[in-house]
RNA sequence: GGAUGGAUUCCCGAGUGGCCAAAGGGGACAGACUGUAAAUCUGCUGCAAAUUGCUUCGGUGGUUCGAAUCCACCUCCAUCCA
């Protein structure tokens, strides 16, 4: 099977500008292509984890990548999508995530000689001269087009500042600037890039009358069309500190059933093959599919050793086997202590399984509050520090889970 | 620059002097059922020393015994005109 089928049989494949040069250039190894990602934040997440896998999948193959960080594009923000314009960065911040993005991908991505790159487009674009962009890029946009552009079309009922609709010139120059210096002849990101690569491969063949191609990937939804990768507290993140290899390992071992084939054949690096059989897989069966996503995934992002730390801890908790030893874990201290004792209350919100001690109270109320598996009727029960030299476990709900100690 | 409409709790959205911690829906959380899934049903959803108290309705000041509600000024948003 070859590269392209591959990702094709993978669900990965969303738009392609050529086809059939593009099965050519990559199947062969012959393609010089790049990914951009905005440091809009301090860590990556989910959806540049799929960008990198796809660097990685490409990059075995022999082909060249080039990881673009977007110190300077990140300083108009990306409307694409967006029902909102995005609060802007300061310069200091985006400098601040373009270290930690550095860093993040050198553990997927193998930047030695040769094999691969990473740039950072504020070196050319934060010194660039208004008036003599206007004149050597402005005329081969045209705004009619622009506006008719699919990733706008949200923000033409809300309102779309000028800042973000240069946003597209930006990356189309990037692209542009890419290919010279580079010889890079491939883009490749998110679906929702689409517009913004044609961009780049027109402005590529107007300047210098040569081909570029540009291929997007699917972003991972879910089957109720929303944004995998996303929890109510906010993104998943690839940041141990910011998202904990159990918190990541729990994300996906609660994927949906209709979600779980789909997660494994975009996310992770196992045979097409393997994942096929489990396609068959029904009611419990397919539960153990999640499990296997989960640790997969979490292999990727944090390692062996942080993989099976996660589903040992998943398995104590739920399935009441493998030791606590890898549960996530509260630290009491001596201020949470008063006269000797603390309440139900203070320990559900300091482990953070509550916001305040009134939904704390209202947790216990309800009876979805267990310590050690007994349920807490009161909710002025209290402990004294004894009780925290033996094994405290407790327990707010069906999934959330803290060893508490002192 | 002008005209008009608007800003309510996590989100949408009612409320136009006391009965308002504020209808209804969504989401979140908890319970039942299950497979750590989905669907369904129930409860719950400002904070707290909790049959009570405290702080909320874009901001600031005012009127009133009493203001989300009335008045003034300000900020922001939308639409139309320039």
């Amino acid at each position: 099977m070859t590269l392209y089928d591959e990702l094709v049989a993978r669900g990965l494949i969303a738009q392609v500008t050529d086809e059939e040069e593009i099965k050519e250039l990559i199947n062969n190894g012959k393609a010089v292509f790049y990914i951009g990602f905005d440091p809009t934040a301090d860590s990556l997440h989910v959806g540049h984890f799929m960008a990198l896998c796809l660097m990685k999948r490409l990059q075995m193959a022999g082909n060249r990548p080039i990881a673009l960080i977007g110190g300077g594009t990140a300083m108009i923000g990306d409307p694409s999508g967006k029902t909102d314009m995005r609060k802007m960065l300061t310069k200091e911040d985006i400098q601040h995530n373009v270290d930690c993005f550095k860093k993040q991908m050198s553990r997927f991505i193998d930047f030695g000689e040769g094999k691969a790159m990473l740039v950072n487009n504020a070196d050319w674009i934060l010194d660039l001269n208004y008036m003599d962009m206007l004149r050597e890029i402005g005329p081969h946009f045209s705004v009619n087009r622009m506006l008719a552009a699919e990733c706008y079309k949200q923000r033409m009922e809300r309102g779309l500042t000028f800042l973000e609709f240069n946003y597209m010139i930006m990356q189309s120059f990037d692209f542009y600037t890419l290919f010279q210096k580079y010889g890079c002849n491939m883009q490749f990101g998110g679906d929702d890039q689409w517009s913004n690569m044609l961009g780049g491969t027109e402005l590529i063949r107007r300047k210098l009358g040569k081909d570029a191609y540009a291929m997007t990937i699917n972003l991972l939804l879910n089957s109720e069309g929303k944004k995998m990768g996303k929890t109510e507290s906010g993104a998943v993140w690839l940041d141990a500190e910011k998202t904990s290899p159990y918190e990541f390992f729990q994300y996906w071992r609660n994927v949906a059933d209709s979600d779980v084939i789909k997660c494994m054949k975009m996310l992770t690096f196992l045979p097409l093959e393997e994942i096929e059989k489990m396609e068959s897989w029904e009611g419990s069966q397919l539960n153990q599919a999640k499990e296997i996503l989960a640790f997969e995934l979490t292999k990727l992002v944090h390692g062996e050793e942080e993989a099976k730390k996660a589903l040992e801890a998943s398995k104590a908790i739920f399935a009441g086997a493998g030791n606590h030893e890898n549960m996530p874990t509260t630290t009491l201290t001596e201020e949470d202590f008063q006269n000797g004792t603390v309440d139900v209350m203070s320990i559900l919100v300091k482990a953070g399984m509550a916001a305040s001690r009134s939904e704390a109270r209202r947790a216990v109320e309800q009876g979805g509050v267990t310590v050690n598996g007994e349920k807490v009727t009161d909710v002025k029960t209290v402990y004294e520090k004894a009780a925290f030299t033996e094994e405290f476990i407790i327990k707010k709900g069906k999934k959330s889970f803290q060893k508490i100690v002192m």
